[in-house]
DNA sequence: TCAAAAGTGTTCTTATTACACCCATGG
DNA sequence: CCATGGGTGTAATAAGAACACTTTTGA
């Protein structure tokens, strides 16, 4: 008869990197920690996992708690487990990252956070326990995801001009993209609306708006196609087209 | 001061898909507990992690235990804890998955594992715990790497010919390719050795035998270019290309 | 001599790249 | 009237897709 007492047990955690984007650079919100080990420090906002509760609503409920943010896209990474990774005793962590619109949300830090900042990722150098290792695995997570779905709209607020969206992909997959491509490509796939709007205060030319068309996107994948701002035009994926009729 | 002793402490396992590919169809390796839960069911292999063991090495040493299968690709996906996947009490699982090459090795069944046996993943249906999202998810994974990495050598024999590799892809990915066209792009990747053998005691022509050639990829990588079988030639990689000259 | 799979090129179509100038606005 | 970023098209190149027949072997 298996007794789960007679296996060691771990404290868990959530730890969650959240992505801003602002002003052309790809930012990590941290938090500077009020309580030990690595008092004062910045680290993650990331809390113990309580004994009821599913991995997925602790992430959401530790990122409310310590930054006040909710309803915002989050993904589970990885999960990290070191034996000496916490200074206090064995502590397995389960990174998660999410997506938010910088602007459009306001950070209220609490319980263990006392300070909360939005920090570019590159120059981030060193963090509490491992989570600098977290922060890069988690950047590269969303530079991989963000080439096959189209999340990086999570990262911008509901009206965007396309030079902002050029940017934002420039930021997170550290490229430069020609803008006439970029233009072509994103306009192809059809899953912006142009809001007849433009920018308001500007000193040149103001640019129009547009917003991502959420129920498109789904005709979109219907259709088997395949979401790629970084190397060219929507194509049909080969799942459909070849099982047609390769006889040869 | 921090307590861990305050907090939710939770047993938790490493469960590890283990992919093989025989006779056109993808594989994994079930066993069949003889240990309650789920006694005399299928189930992933998996066991306990010990206290004073690394994630990755609680995956090695678990496979092992339970198949006898030793130096295998081993990959970390993704982290299963909801509260009332296991009957006994709060368990969370890491999941890790692997690639054989079935014939390469003997599987040995020991510890909870009364038998082992390869199944084709299309043809199972249900699983003990909540391992069939597992290895749903596993596949899912898999299926993406393929396609950036050549990992997928790891489930052929070291000699293999075209055929078998063009197979091995069609399984994984799903879909017919076309074997002219596949024939080019990946012999035109130049990462394969032709070995100047052939296969013996076929009731055919004999096909050439190639293996993969490691170290070539490594050049393959340093120059910038990706892989990926499913939807053409390697490319140059944008990163490289772009960021030399774009004025306009 | 048959069955079974190996091996091999070309053409057409589509996607990707490179690239430069005029436009609208605020200061 | 200047500075700033917005907005636009085309031609050349490269990659992808479609497709059929001959070869070699063992039975």
């Amino acid at each position: 008869m298996l007794q789960l007492d007679n296996f060691f047990k771990s404290a868990f955690t959530v730890d969650n990197i959240i992505f801003g984007f602002d002003e052309d650079d790809i930012k990590v919100l941290l938090i500077k920690r009020k309580e030990d080990p690595y008092m004062d420090k910045w680290a993650l906002p990331g809390y113990f996992i309580k004994e009821d509760e599913n991995l997925d609503d602790a992430a959401v409920r530790v990122l409310e708690e310590l930054t006040g943010l909710k309803d915002v896209y989050l993904e589970q990474v990885s999960t990290f487990g070191d034996i000496n990774r916490h200074p206090k005793g064995r502590v397995i962590t389960v990174a998660y990252y999410s997506l938010v619109a910088i602007h459009d949300y306001n950070i209220r830090p609490s319980r263990i956070a006392s300070e909360a900042e939005w920090i570019k990722v590159k120059d981030i150098e060193e963090l509490s326990f491992d989570h600098y290792k977290i922060l890069q695995s988690c950047f590269q997570r969303l530079k991989r995801k963000v080439r096959i779905e189209p999340i990086g709209f999570e990262l911008l607020p509901p009206k965007f001009t396309l030079t902002d969206l050029q940017h934002l992909y420039e930021a997170i997959l550290e490229v430069k993209l020609d803008k006439r491509n970029f233009r072509k490509k994103i306009l192809s796939m059809d899953l912006l609306v142009d809001l007849n709007e433009v920018q308001e205060g500007v000193a040149h030319r103001p640019a129009r708006l547009y917003k991502f068309y959420e129920s498109k996107y789904q005709e979109f994948l219907a259709k088997g196609l395949v979401f790629d701002l970084s190397e060219g035009k929507a194509k049909q994926s080969k799942a459909i087209k070849k099982s047609s009729g390769i006889i040869d």
